[in-house]
DNA sequence: ATCATTTGAATAAACGATTTACGAAGCGGA
DNA sequence: TCCGCTTCGTAAATCGTTTATTCAAATGAT
């Protein structure tokens, strides 16, 4: 299978160039106390070359105390709205050498103890923690505490860097769209946690601001599944709304098809509007209304903030949003005929 | 922030014990031949429980050449239809105490070497890669050679560890209950690589069991954007066919809104069938006919494999297979009537 | 009492890279 | 010639575990 010679050591390569390892270490490194004649860099550099050299991850980390591994923890690994903030994330981070552990938050409950080895136990340079669902949060927030992170979703605090996306605004956003097509009674299917929280303030103070009411929101959680129950049941209960707003895209689906379930046409007796845009809103039937948010540029700025995170520690609050609110109008709304 | 006592090292824990780090150490690790009293191994544990020692990772993975991290290469890490293998994978890898690293393979094309640098850098033990898809496949092949690996997806070859699903009769079963039904026109809908050529081998066979006629495969790609061109296409170039087999899930969404986009209905006019089950699936307009596949059982088997490959290299096939076919109707799928 | 075993544990050398402290040439000036 | 300053590098101590080797004390046999 594999050949015989092994991967080459510092000392190898400080062999075939005549110098000690540790000139070959500080040359690669780019030490700027160091002062080699330009010969024996060449030298140090085609040794390098010719054996092919890379530095052994593992001796690195234990000498330097560093890693090169950031952890990302989410609520919901697997929601493919996270997708593109995954992906950004993973190129930031690879920029500045270091790749991401994706690790699921939901385990939390069940092995706690285990996540908090891994993530407590220096294998992990940073973390970027999601927060702001509830459960567990008290965990989550003690581990930010002690490993250098950066929180999102989360509320601001004065000992954690925290960043999110503006959520008011973007609920805001779909809400002025129901109201300049002439919906007048409309609802707001959100979810446990601050996120929701936040766009439901942005969907009551829109409607407010346009004189008209604003409902309590409906508790619909973070799945497509639970999304259509909760609009089923209230559907149901013979609430007489023209228009639903909805905290997410999974959520988004479900109610989409809860309201197909209670007998409604979208976007004819019902229109629907996502916070969030994703990849298969345009493929459903009808294709759905959204509100998109910048959650790539979110993924990549919190690894950026987590590597300053890691040098120099402070507290903060980011919000991320686009320049403009961006709607992208679809088949699930429609206007009110006046 | 945190407080200044250090994590504790193996030294202290012996010095607090009243004995050598090495025999710290052994016992820790269960060495078989340690023969230690029963009292100095009682006052060891205590010490490492007073201490609430834990070893450091990096030095294990210098000193042992075991990093504890497994790679987990993926055509799309995001497509939905993974995010339960993932998972399982995860579980499973975290009983032996290892982690998974998401490794994106379409960053091959762009970023084949820094791909190549993590992967061949020690920095992981093993490999779980998922080839067959066409782009970048002697890469990964190069690197299952290299690396203790298991490559899924892709067909059996002398030197590889390899698991995959029976894609034949996933599509065996969805054509069959359309044959069943009475449809006698019946397209299959594919994408690029062995495991669409695998599912559309069981779509031939099973019509050509029938007496049925088959068509080429239409390529409509991996994503539900792809399946919809091609979808689209495919309908208006004046195909008369009364159902189709979608190789995938998201494909499958693709092909549901293209057959909407061309002015057909689902199931009136054509009958729809996905190979993969997922979360969405219930929540499409029509809910969408699928075929389960044990994609989870997948992940946890192969990283199994993996470990004890890890371990003992070896080729070899696995299949992973439900005892037996499920198929899960919906409303995607209707009955011909005679 | 003496020698040979066993039992119970310590010692010290890796693993591979990094970095501080130190030193041998080479050079110029007096 | 001798001192002092650069220049260009080297040596050796870490980082924290693991494990082969060694060793002292306790036990047993004669």
């Amino acid at each position: 299978m594999s050949s015989t010679t092994r991967k080459p050591r510092l000392a190898e390569v400080a062999k075939l160039a005549g110098v000690s390892p540790g000139l070959v270490s500080r040359i690669l490194n780019g030490d700027p106390t160091v002062r080699a004649r330009p010969e024996t860099r060449a030298a140090v550099l085609s040794a390098i070359e010719m054996l092919n050299y890379t530095p052994h991850p593992s001796a690195r980390a234990l000498r330097n105390a560093r890693t090169g591994l950031l952890g990302f923890a989410l609520h919901h690994v697997n929601d493919p709205i996270y997708a593109e903030m995954v992906q950004r994330a993973q190129s930031a981070a690879a920029r500045d050498n270091f790749s991401i552990i994706l690790l699921n938050t939901a385990e939390l409950a069940e092995r706690g103890e285990a996540f908090r080895n891994i993530v407590l136990g220096r294998r992990l340079d940073g973390l970027l923690i999601q927060s702001g669902f509830g459960a567990g949060e008290d965990v989550l927030h003690e581990i930010a505490r002690r490993v250098p992170s950066v929180v999102f979703s989360a509320n601001p605090t004065a000992d954690m860097r925290t960043i999110r996306l503006d959520d008011a605004r973007a609920a805001a956003t779909a809400t002025q769209h129901l109201i300049d097509t002439g919906h007048t009674s409309i609802a707001y299917i959100g979810a446990p946690g601050v996120s929701s929280e936040r766009r439901f303030e942005g969907y009551r103070s829109t409607l407010a601001a346009a004189g008209l009411p604003w409902l309590p929101a409906v508790n619909g959680g973070w799945t497509a599944d639970e999304g259509h129950e909760s609009t089923v049941r209230f559907l149901g209960s013979g609430a007489q709304v023209t228009a639903i707003v909805a905290v997410t895209a999974t959520t988004a689906l479900g109610v989409h098809s809860g309201i197909v379930a209670s007998g409604r046409r979208i976007p004819d007796d019902v229109s629907l509007v996502s916070v969030h845009d994703t990849w298969y809103a345009r493929h459903l039937n009808p294709p759905m209304t959204a509100v998109t948010l910048p959650l790539g540029d979110l993924g990549a700025l919190a690894v950026a903030e987590l590597i300053d995170q890691i040098d120099t520690p402070r507290a903060g609050e980011t919000i991320v949003a686009d320049p403009e609110p961006r709607l992208v109008v679809r088949g699930s709304t429609k206007a009110i005929q006046a």
